[in-house]
RNA sequence: GGCGUCGUGGCCGAGUGGCUUAGGCACAGGUCUGCAAAACCUGCUACAGCGGUUCGAUUCCGCUCGACGCCUCCA
């Protein structure tokens, strides 16, 4: 029995704008495609904000028993400046103005996002595949569906030919879109194009000679074009259908739009069951932008180096703010937003540690059952984590009650509440414990032990001044002491 | 200009046709403490504006204002 027969969950679908129960294609079987960074540039924090969003969502997941196969794409080649002929891909650019190789800027790139990622505690995908990688997969597909005539060669580029898809299929379902209107509102760029319509969208592209990424093709010596790889790889590693995509709202079109298209012109069948799209980070209530200067990097932001934010801010503390906010409303990110979160994360986390140390009676006080409930069901209503940590302050409340002797808990409702709280707060939601120093640190929590009981000595000789001078010395190299009622103890920040 | 998302109390941030004033932070009072801190108890009762539907709307519909996203590269 897992937990998953009992725990049926409802994703918003951005397909159809609704909350849907989720049925996976195959029993007990979860195949998640999710769109990953463009390697050439340092990761954006929110690129972060996205991908812990399906992070959680594969934690969840994993959690409910599931078997997930997640797959998160590197872009390393075919994502251009824009689609016209003079369009450059956005690696072969960088290549060019640092004057190295591409490969050299896809490798940088890809190694500072994997260490960020790492240092947030992401899970790492199930297959990671990248772009050039697949090459042979994206030529077989363009000449599928160019035999079904939905797409057409000018000079050794290839192109998808909209007009013609939507004749007999729909293009512009998922962002709601008319290709009248498309027709009406595309701006007129500059620039001639080999296209028959401005709404059509390279497949593949033919490389001037000076072009240094370039692989043989039947049309042309050329890279394909980006919307194509997420489509090649998700089939092979996923299947022509599959359960979850995801990325973010930006992404919705044209780039998802246009891998429907490609998987219905190619294989006659919409590709995705539940679309989901995480929402934009803000930064004080601005859009990021490199050319305002409203931009901060997550190692900025991890770091403190930056004029930004008033501090350092531990990564636990990051993931514990993106998660208070459900990953469908725009989240802003802020200094008091952060400062909040990390009392917030703190204070949780003391009643993590004070879970370890309370005693069991006879009796509960507290419904540990319909509390653990509550939790799944936060959590199964679209994976609304801001509930689910609501419900997880309401169990700090009961620990502290229960160390103050105003609640009680029997030892297998105990049980409960233990193994739920850390499957929640460590598995699914994917915090790290910053109390190294009671469990990890032996040598450390003894020697406060010792300090702790000068002063006590001293608060029992009323030698004030010295029991005020350990607890203000200990608390400014960051060691607070706590009195309560059967002793004192100490948190690390 | 078109399409889409949204506008909640001092701040962040959930949610709902008529009790759930979600939760966190901040603030005020109390308990505890040698004094603090921590913890606990109590208080702080909002839903952009204007109309409409309804017995009743913060939640449904329309309009206005504003924010953000997409329409051109972007998670």
């Amino acid at each position: 029995m897992q937990l998953y027969q009992t725990n049926p969950i409802k994703i918003y679908n951005s397909l159809t704008g609704q909350k849907e129960v989720f049925k996976p294609i195959n029993e007990g079987h979860v195949g998640m495609y999710v769109c990953g960074p463009t390697v050439y540039s340092n990761v954006h924090l929110g690129n972060v904000r996205t991908f812990m969003s399906f992070d959680m969502v594969f934690r969840y997941l994993k959690h409910l028993g599931y078997k997930v196969r997640y797959v998160r794409n590197i872009t390393d080649a075919g994502h251009l400046e824009n689609d016209e002929d003079a369009g450059e891909d956005k690696v072969a650019k960088k290549a060019r103005l640092e004057q190295i190789e591409p490969m050299e800027v896809v490798q940088r790139y890809t190694v500072d996002f994997h260490n960020i990622l790492n240092t947030l505690n992401f899970l790492p995908p199930s297959i990671e595949p990248t772009a050039t990688g697949h090459i042979i997969e994206q030529i077989e597909l363009i000449s599928k569906i160019m035999d079904n005539g939905f797409a057409y060669e000018v000079n050794g580029s290839v192109y998808f030919d909209v007009h013609k898809f939507n004749e007999s299929n729909e293009y512009g379902k998922l962002s709601k879109r008319k290709l009248e209107d498309l027709i009406h509102n595309t701006r007129a760029l500059d620039g001639q194009s080999d296209k028959k319509n401005p709404q059509d969208f390279a497949l593949w592209k033919k490389a001037e000679p000076q072009h240094i990424m370039r692989w043989p093709s039947p049309w042309s010596d050329g890279f394909p074009g980006w919307h194509l790889e997420c489509t090649a790889m998700s089939t092979k590693y996923l299947g022509e259908q599959f359960d979850i995509h995801g990325g973010g709202m930006d992404l919705k079109f044209p780039h998802h739009e246009c891998e429907i298209a490609q998987n219905e012109a190619a294989k006659g069948v919409s590709p995705v069951n539940y679309w989901m799209h995480a929402n934009m980070l803000e930064m004080n209530g601005q859009r990021m932008s490199k050319s305002t200067g409203n931009i901060i990097n997550p190692n900025e932001l991890l770091s403190g180096n930056n004029d930004k934010m008033s501090k350092a801010y531990a990564p636990s503390v990051i993931r514990f703010f993106m998660a208070q906010s459900s990953y469908r409303s725009v989240l802003d990110l802020t200094d008091d937003g952060l400062l909040a979160s990390e009392k917030g994360f703190y204070r949780l986390m003391d009643g993590m540690e004070l879970l370890n140390k309370i005693q069991s009676s006879d009796s509960s006080t507290i419904n540990v059952t319909s509390w653990k409930q509550k939790c799944y069901d936060a959590m199964n209503d679209d994976f609304n984590s801001p509930i689910l940590i609501a419900h997880l302050f309401e169990a700090v409340k009961y620990i502290n009650q229960i160390k103050e002797g105003a609640a009680s808990i029997s030892s297998e409702d105990l049980e409960v509440l233990k193994t739920t709280m850390y499957a929640f707060v460590y598995d699914v939601l994917g915090l790290e414990s910053t109390a190294k120093a009671s469990s990890g640190s032996d040598r450390l929590a003894g020697a406060v032990d010792v300090l702790i009981k000068l002063r006590q000595e001293a608060r029992a000789n009323k030698d004030f001044a010295l029991s005020d001078k350990i607890r203000d010395e200990l608390a400014e190299v960051g060691i607070v002491l706590k009195d309560g009622k059967d002793g004192t103890t100490f948190s690390v920040n």
